[in-house]
DNA sequence: AAATTTTGCGCAACCGTTTGCGCACGCACT
DNA sequence: AGTGCGTGCGCAAACGGTTGCGCAAAATTT
């Protein structure tokens, strides 16, 4: 049909008034059986359809949450948004999508977008250089509810769910000083993501529990880059003391990193062993995988991230409690490990 | 805000028309430069920004494109979305997600929703088992344009962007029959997906070029799913012609072959030699990678079928031609073989 | 039979923007 | 001075629905 049917023809061609046919079809009781009956069949016949466009114009809402995340093609976000638009859908709400490529004009640029297109929630991964929450908080005058998730920023009064990798550091340094590694070099990320600054204090807190001391100079910062992952490496292979375990910032970087020391005529898990974070659900798939792996849980923390932000929809009242759920990580060995 | 500034507002402010303001803000040349100016001056002031959803409606357009695909947690598939998202974004259209998980049913339900939201036009892979395409047929009458891409329809007169598996599975037998491989097993999909199909001509091609026959028996039909494979190894291996190399349907398939072969004490590219089709960009960090894979350019696929989308949604003329667009796929060795 | 309540429906405004049309004014041209 | 035209702006309808309110007829009460 070029012409859809609309409410106002139903009414037309039942000498009814819009309204009345409004009603009938949203079963209001003030609408006789009768011609409530009549309404519906008709509105059958013709395959009406109410313009949803319409309706959000006139509700102020759309019944669709935005997704903000850096990479869809990690492996780590697509489970993610798996779970999102799982639990999204099961409410009906739609699911929009715009990646930032870890680029923060491009962040604002799509959390601009989003907000135009009247997205009712919003749910956010931050890129990895992101420093300026201005667009965030922009939103906030907007009525719209922010849910962060796994890359949280560091703010106050926000809510998210992320993965406190705290409890999973803690495990994976054990394990490493449980098999008689002592020297155990991390390629950590950016100092401001809060997961980095987890993942320090983990591995402070296994180091501490053995009492053994804590060399800050095993940790080193990198921009999570192939470069970066290779100067890191270099750095710590170089160490005065002999590195023989390593602790990864993920898979990715685990990659790198196991590349890298294979140019260097190590034998992996041999001369040095890793440890990573399964930001792919796919280690299992790896050549040489670590020996075991952080679980991050991002189906479940996106599904948890969406039903915070549909209740944050549903409530009226604007209650001033943030949400904040953690999900603590945990290590898992590698199949036969 | 809880009352964002509208142009009814600035129209209050600068005592003109709202009509006046509208064009004023579109530099319509109907309106002076004064008043263009002050009208301009006073939106920057108030921070006004257009309620898209009132233009929706009123425009009767959305700049919306809907995604309609099996499984975002498959990396061919995210790797696809990312392709889609970056072109669209490029031309200011949002994207709208949603994943059938292979269900028919919930594959009608998106579209239906997909349909009510409004979205201009819509990029499908189809579900593995869908086998009544009224739901997408139906677009037509409410002029929503679809671009099928890689998992596509066995219909006439429809645009689409596909790989062509045939060019590739000939480049894979022949690769196998180089290397002395004589009898060689395949694990293909559901006979009515045209990929299955091309799969088999390639390989027919294959024999044919070398003056072998063709023993049919040796391609298995499976339904994708793990025990199918099972099944199909169980088959193969089996097979009266003893088969030292195996065709497998996609990664995932490989993936599970490779284990069965494992679990029967075979020594892979010894006793059997896996080739498969890359689903998964990410097959160098296979275990058991298949010595060789299909390349089949989920990136590329989805902004090509994005680029027809938009093309289509930015014509006016509705021209009958289909935009059939076939990427010839490409046999990758794995690094190294 | 009159007064009151209930039932069933219509009127009209509203959401924010765009756009066809008309109108008044000033200017230039005969 | 009369005609014509371009310029700059306002009026109002339209997009498709929802909803507060009012009003008549029917049903109930006294």
């Amino acid at each position: 049909m070029a012409n859809p049917p609309t409410i106002k023809e139903i009414a037309k061609r039942l000498n009814l008034a819009k309204s009345t046919v409004s009603r009938a079809l949203h079963n209001h009781p003030s609408i006789g059986l009768r011609t409530r009956m009549q309404v519906q069949e008709l509105a059958k016949a013709l395959h009406y359809e109410p313009n949803q466009t319409a309706i959000f114009f006139q509700q102020k809402k759309t019944f669709t949450i935005g997704i903000v995340l850096p990479e869809l093609s990690e492996a780590f976000f697509s489970a993610a948004i798996s779970g999102i638009e799982d639990t999204a859908n099961k409410s009906n709400y739609m699911v929009l999508l715009g990646q930032s490529h870890d680029d923060e004009a491009r962040e604002k640029k799509i959390v601009e977008i989003m907000k135009n297109h009247r997205v009712d929630g919003l749910l956010v991964s931050i890129a990895k250089n992101t420093a300026d929450y201005a667009h965030f908080e922009m939103l906030g005058k907007y009525d719209i509810p922010v849910v962060f998730f796994d890359r949280i920023p560091n703010l106050e009064k926000i809510h998210y769910v992320a993965c406190n990798m705290q409890s999973g550091t803690l495990q994976a340094v054990s394990l490493l000083l449980e098999k008689g590694h002592r020297v155990i070099g991390m390629i950590n990320g950016p100092e401001k993501l809060i997961a980095s600054q987890q993942r320090t204090t983990g591995y402070q807190q296994a180091m501490q529990k053995r009492r053994l001391k804590f060399d800050a100079s095993l940790i080193i910062t990198s921009d999570l880059t192939k470069e970066g992952t290779r100067a890191a490496m270099k750095q710590l292979l170089s160490h005065k003391r002999k590195v023989t375990a390593i602790v990864a910032f993920n898979d990715y970087v685990s990659q790198d990193a196991v590349q890298y020391a294979l140019e260097q005529q190590l034998e992996i898990n041999k001369d040095i062993t890793f440890v990573s974070y399964a930001n792919l659900p796919l280690s299992s798939y790896m050549a040489y995988p670590p020996i075991a792996s952080v679980e991050q849980y991002p189906y479940q923390q996106g599904q948890k991230a969406t039903e915070i932000l549909l209740e944050l929809l549903s409530g009226k009242s604007v209650s001033p409690t943030f949400h904040t759920v953690t999900l603590d990580s945990r290590l898992v060995l590698a199949p036969g490990k």
